[in-house]
DNA sequence: TCAGACCCTCACAG
DNA sequence: ACTGTGAGGGTCT
C-alpha cells in the first residue's frame, strides 16, 4: 500500500464525495473508497489535509489534485458568493465542500442515467454498469473486487437489452445513443475544454438525453465551467422557497436569476444550496 | 409553453 | 406476507 497526504485547508471530504457529483465513493470505516480512472484508492481526512492510499507507485500525483481541486482557494470562491442569509445558512452547514474535477465522459454517462432517480438509486446502476462491463481492477487482498467504468467504445458496443439489465430503463437508448455519437466523433468531448460555456454545453445537448440540467452538471463537474449552474428540481424548490416565496418564477426566468444573481462561482453556489437542501431541509420538511 | 410517456425500484400504506 | 401507489439530480415529442 503506497501513502500520500495532500495539504488540503478546509476540505471536508465527506461532504464532498457523497454529495451527488460523483456516485462511486463509498464510506468504509471512516475512509472513502472508490475509484478514479483506473485505480481504486481510499481517501480518509487527515490532520493537514487528505491521505490517500494506493496500490501501485505514482510518480506525478497531479491526476489526483486535479480530481479533488485541494488546491483551489476555496475562501476566496465563497467571499464571491452574493451575501443573504440564505448562502450564508448554505455555506455554514457544510463548509469546506468542494467540487471535484471528474473525467467527461464518465460525468456524461453517470448523468444521462441520472434523471428522475434518487442518488442511492444513480449508485445502485453506475455500480451495475461498471461491475458488468468495467475492467476489473487491483484492489487489497481480500477486499471486494472493484472495477473501472466503462469507456464509451464499450457501451457502444452493448445491446440496448444489455443496458437495460443495469435497471437504467428508458436511458439505456440515451446511454448507447450518446456512446456512438462520442466514438463516431460527432461529439469530441476532449475538445469542449476549448470552447466557452455556451459552446460546450450547445454541443454536449447534441447528444440524446441530454438536456440542459444534465450539461450542467457536466460542464460544471468534469470541465471545470464554475458559473454553471445546473437547475434541478431541488434547486428548483430552494430558490423558488428562499428567494422568490411571493410569486412562482418561470423556469426561464429562475434560469436568467441564477445567471445574474451568483456570480462567476455560480457552481459553486449551487452545490451548497444543493447539499443544504438535501441534508438539511429535504429530509425534515418530508 | 405543456402535458404525457418513458423504465424500474424502493418506501410506505393498507 | 401481499398488493397498490407514488415518486425519484430529466428529456423528448
Amino acid at each position: 500500500m503506497i501513502f500520500h497526504d495532500f495539504a488540503a485547508k478546509n476540505y471536508a471530504l465527506a461532504d464532498t464525495l457523497s454529495s451527488g457529483q460523483a456516485f462511486r465513493w463509498r464510506e468504509v470505516n471512516g475512509a472513502w473508497e472508490g475509484v478514479i480512472d483506473a485505480n481504486w484508492i481510499r481517501l480518509s481526512q487527515s490532520k493537514s489535509g487528505i491521505r490517500a492510499e494506493v496500490l501501485q507507485p505514482v510518480a506525478d500525483w497531479r491526476w489526483l489534485s486535479d480530481y479533488l481541486q485541494n488546491e483551489v482557494d476555496l475562501d476566496s470562491v465563497i467571499s464571491s458568493f452574493p451575501e443573504d442569509p440564505h448562502m450564508a445558512k448554505a455555506v455554514e452547514s457544510s463548509r469546506g465542500l468542494r467540487l471535484l474535477r471528474q473525467d467527461p465522459w464518465e460525468c456524461l454517462a453517470s448523468f444521462i442515467l441520472s434523471s428522475t432517480k434518487q442518488i442511492v438509486q444513480i449508485q445502485q446502476i453506475v455500480d451495475l454498469v461498471c461491475s458488468r462491463f468495467g475492467q476489473s481492477l487491483r484492489v487489497p487482498d481480500g477486499h471486494p473486487p472493484a472495477f473501472s467504468f466503462p469507456s464509451a467504445e464499450r457501451i457502444a458496443s452493448l445491446t440496448e437489452s444489455e443496458l437495460r439489465c443495469c435497471k437504467m430503463g428508458f436511458r439505456a437508448p440515451y446511454l448507447k445513443g450518446s456512446a456512438e455519437m462520442i466514438v463516431s466523433g460527432e461529439v469530441k468531448l476532449a475538445d469542449l475544454f476549448a470552447n466557452n460555456i455556451e459552446e460546450a454545453r450547445a454541443e454536449l445537448m447534441k447528444l440524446p438525453g441530454v438536456g440542459r440540467k444534465i450539461a450542467d452538471c457536466v460542464l460544471l463537474f468534469a470541465y471545470g465551467f464554475q458559473q454553471a449552474f445546473p437547475i434541478d428540481v431541488w434547486i428548483l424548490k430552494a430558490l423558488q422557497q428562499l428567494y422568490f416565496p411571493k410569486r412562482k418564477q418561470s423556469p426561464k426566468k429562475m434560469t436568467e436569476f441564477t445567471e445574474s444573481y451568483f456570480g462567476p462561482n455560480a457552481g459553486y453556489a449551487q452545490q451548497y444550496l444543493f447539499h443544504y437542501m438535501r441534508t438539511r431541509i429535504g429530509r425534515a420538511s418530508k
